[in-house]
DNA sequence: GATGAATGAGGCTTCATTCAT
DNA sequence: GATGAATGAAGCCTCATTCAT
């Protein structure tokens, strides 16, 4: 798990490799205590613990707590935006780009459940210039959807709407199975729940001729996990 | 503003209505600032300061600083519950129901932006018990959404969907106004926002028959600003 | 022992009686221990626990550590200030005035011995605003001596020198009895050593119409402790 | 600019030539932080980055922080007895000799003004037996003075007064110069300064033998620099 | 000899909570 | 019922010192 390099958290340790491999053993014990007991009743003493160093060697490698939140709230939104292109590697249809992207956010989500609630309860805990970090991340890896629904609208398969609207509204889709997992996880499955998501959206949002693509799709794959399963209602005649 | 009575919560002060008064007066103090501030940096002391009275008297009406946060957190989740049903008075149509339900939902949750987002930051700094007090109470508004839902889908206006798993997309539809206000007002207005929501939503659950009913209002109203404007691609043929 | 009210140093207690009061309290711990102990090496716990408090009290009176300090040192420069004044009631001859002021001084200096030497090692340790008010200060406290080498310039008492720099070698002689203690107990007493230095001073000073007015005082008191004995080289000429 | 050899300072270096030259090193960058920044605000690694050294290097060639500035003090004490003598060199006749140790004492304080102060703030901050060593090396210094006072003490130059007690007035008035330079230098330069200083000092101290001397000297000179200019009031008769 | 990463004790400061008035 | 001064536990952060390389 690399955490990716903050240029704006300075560290008085010059070993930029050791600098990458501390910072990185840090984040994933902050992360996890962060994620379970919330920042503020996290102390650099735990992380330490976790981390099994003293609490005086994380100063080395950051300013203050608040350097290891932004740290790890970067780590998390890293993790977005390595998967989605991973998932996308090789697809080359649009729709089915789009949906793979869909279902991998909410699988990387499903994976860091507690890391991406974690997000939207300390991001406000930044300060913000640190803040201004996070969010420049967010719009980056918002950018890997909007560009598939783009992509999507410019081939007339999906509607003209605003894509970054949208975007927002897929962000939330995927963010919401960590966010409201206490009681989805009543409801459905992860892959039920993105099933259901991907129905909802295409119907939304496919034209008769995405409509005809996407049948396509589903017919010529055997394991149509990315996809979905077939709508339960195959179409809105 | 009334705050609900948490009977959970239990005060040293036997006038109940005294007890309603003083916790409003605490409430809409800690409210505020737990909201700029955040929770933790947040002292009893500064809600007594901007509530007007002394630190030692909130003592006499809570147990600790917690009980003033699920106070505050039940305030917010009161006037979602509070707001809905007025927003549906004198409504019959269920289409029209539900769109004013979502409608209303979003604009609370507008007027109540940094509220919400404490709702999001805050609670899973609750204890286990308080929290559970605050997943019915949302359970609770929750299910005012999913009524409307449940009964488009009775009279065959929406198709068979899961109602709870789309009452938390709509749900979180409005949150995110406020969740991400810092980009989503650059994207669009208010208005907007809930005219793009509402087609987005209508043209993933419509039938046909929905769809007669649904263009039927539209037509019946010179100021369609719950139901939104007309949908740029009117039909899914 | 009043500590002089530093408006500059504001506190979260309101009631001015217990503020004083609590302020002179932890002053007369600390400027104890920072004599002793030195400001570094002193912890508010240790200035707590002396004046018998919980370090968390002294905070509602100060803000920082830096604050006891400044409070401190004005302390100390304050009892110069009074008892300069206080030694000059009733004497009305400026010859007499200024010995007396001189020899309050170094009286005051002796008494509070340790605290002088804490103006001097811990001054530099306040930040420059708050320096500023001790020079200020000090400042007032040289005027209570350089008025009375003034009045006998005018007089025709002393040669015309720069008052104001004669002054510095007057406070600074009263001062040295303080940072050169450990040697100078060795060389001499007090008594021993405010007298050659007021026999000093005025052969350096006295006019001839100074000296004549000198002997006169001499002769005219039988306990000739203020003026100093006699010196042994009655005069220059 | 060499360190003198604290023996009582051990290394574990041997060899006594690095021993010299890196400990002239560190006490060079610590004289210079421990005067703009106090003791106690400096770190070791403050110093080791200003030497241009590790930190670990230091504890080769001292045993702790206080090391450094037992060091640092003797360096400053040092530069005092390096230059009173070289200021005498040549010089025969005492009341001259006398005027230039003190003229040189007042200009060597003036170069090292911050180190002067230093003296006065961190001699407290060593432990006894380090302080003695300051204090004799203080005395040493003081040699130097009251040997010149003596003198002309012998030669009936000046009165017979307690040259050490006068000696310490001489210290003072050159060490004043730093102490108070923040107000000092608002009323004269140092030049004038020292001459009414040494004005000041020769008009209490010469006999009438004294003065006859002190006039010719004057006279014989076209840069009367360091005897200082003509008293504004030539003689007391 | 030199480096600098690592340790961990210690101090300032905050703040929830209590309680005497 | 209300006040607000007082308590003291707890946490962030610094920095002298060590030691493996």
């Amino acid at each position: 798990m690399v955490t990716n390099v903050a240029p704006e958290v300075t560290s008085q340790v010059t070993d930029e490799a050791l600098v990458q491999r501390r910072r990185a053993q840090f984040v994933a014990a902050a992360v996890e205590l962060f994620s379970s007991q919330g920042y503020y009743r996290t102390t650099i003493q735990d992380i330490a613990r976790k981390a099994g160093v003293s609490s005086g060697l994380i100063y080395q490698y950051v300013r203050d707590k608040e350097d290891v939140l932004l740290l790890s709230l970067l780590s998390v939104l890293d993790s977005y935006k390595r998967e989605i292109p991973r998932a996308l590697a090789g697809l080359t249809d649009p729709l089915e780009r789009c949906c793979a992207a869909i279902d991998a956010y909410c699988r990387v989500v499903d994976q860091r459940r507690e890391a991406t609630v974690l997000a939207y309860r300390s991001t406000k805990s930044l300060s913000a210039d640190r803040r201004a970090l996070i969010k420049t991340s967010e719009l980056e890896s918002n950018e890997l959807i909007s560009a598939c629904l783009r992509d999507c609208m410019d081939k007339g398969l999906f509607r003209e709407v605003n894509a970054d609207l949208v975007t927002y509204q897929l962000v939330t889709f995927a963010h919401t199975w960590a966010l409201k997992h206490w009681r989805l996880k009543e409801l459905s499955t992860l892959d039920e729940y993105i099933a259901q998501g991907l129905e909802f959206f295409t119907q939304a949002l496919l034209t008769p001729k995405g409509w005809r693509q996407y049948r396509k799709l589903q017919e010529s794959r055997e394991a149509p996990s990315v996809v979905g399963s077939k709508p339960e209602h195959p179409a809105a005649e």
